[in-house]
DNA sequence: GTGTAAATGATATTAATTCTCAGTTAGGGT
DNA sequence: ACCCTAACTGAGAATTAATATCATTTACAC
């Protein structure tokens, strides 16, 4: 199932969130964005259409969607944060370059296998995963075959 | 093959780095940890055998650590940065309880197919993967069937 | 041993994120 | 429509991770 901008706004007030302008708007900002953006770039996004909001309400709309698992943080290498709406429902993993950061995402990882094994072998009911692969895009590759330091 | 320290101390050497003491030891903290590390553990570690370390170098080695490869990020949220050096052996994954966060360690994730097709179909060269599954361990589910948020 | 470029550690600086608090507001109840 | 109140906001201060600077020290090629 897809998740809307609409549909995202009724799951806050479900959980007893206000529907503030601010928040509505930071939440457009993410979630019309195709790649991953950070704090600032959400800022400069926003600004755009609400220009007195804080940098304070921009980290706290941001904290507000992850606690609610409607965004995710990518792209470790940065020296900020990364933020990624998430699209839909299902699994939502990333394939991240380790050189340069650039981020696929994909859905289908099929851990059904493994983790009936786990849940056969200790007990535990699996409520899900953290998956992330990382490796080197096509472009580095070719750009330095061989990783060389320095 | 292993990676160990001894052996990481002769990449080191070919790479034209400087082979100090306490590189070496930082290079021995974050080897012998089997989880990842951030930087402020790894001073703590350090300074066991070498307490005059400034921060600032215990922050370039791990660069240099990186730069090479040896070691990677991980964990991205955490508010500092977290490390694992690479060891060419098993993976070292974890089931952890989301209720009382009982560990289990496993090694045999079987992420290969996955991988393949995401190689052909993104052309990324894989280097690794971060895999976590969380659940509710036999206790918790016995205690607490229905688990309820917030 | 000597020389020298690289490395260290103390300190200052930068920049991201969180905290504080007085004023504002969304939304339920009347 | 109006009130009430807890939730929210924005400005600025505080905290914290990470990097830069620079005088001193040191690994290591010769
Ligand atoms: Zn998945
Ligand atoms: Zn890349
Ligand atoms: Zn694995
Ligand atoms: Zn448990």
């Amino acid at each position: 199932m897809r998740l809307t901008a609409n549909k995202i706004a009724g799951i806050l007030r479900q959980h007893g969130y206000r529907l503030t302008p601010q928040r509505h708007a930071v939440l457009k900002a993410i979630a019309s964005s195709q790649d991953c953006v950070n704090p600032a770039e959400i800022c400069t996004r926003v600004r755009q259409e609400y220009p007195t909001i804080g940098m304070a309400t921009i980290y706290r709309s941001i904290k507000m969607l992850a606690d609610l698992s409607l965004v995710c943080r990518v792209n470790p290498d940065s020296r900020s944060r990364n933020y990624l709406m998430r699209r839909s429902m299902s699994h939502h993993h990333h394939l991240v370059c380790s050189q340069c950061g650039r981020t696929i995402d994909f859905t289908h990882c099929d851990l059904s296998q493994l983790e009936k094994r786990l849940t056969r072998e200790t007990g535990f009911i699996i409520e899900g995963h953290i998956l992330e692969i990382y490796g080197r895009c096509p472009e580095c590759c070719a750009a330095s075959p061989v990783p060389n330091p320095r």
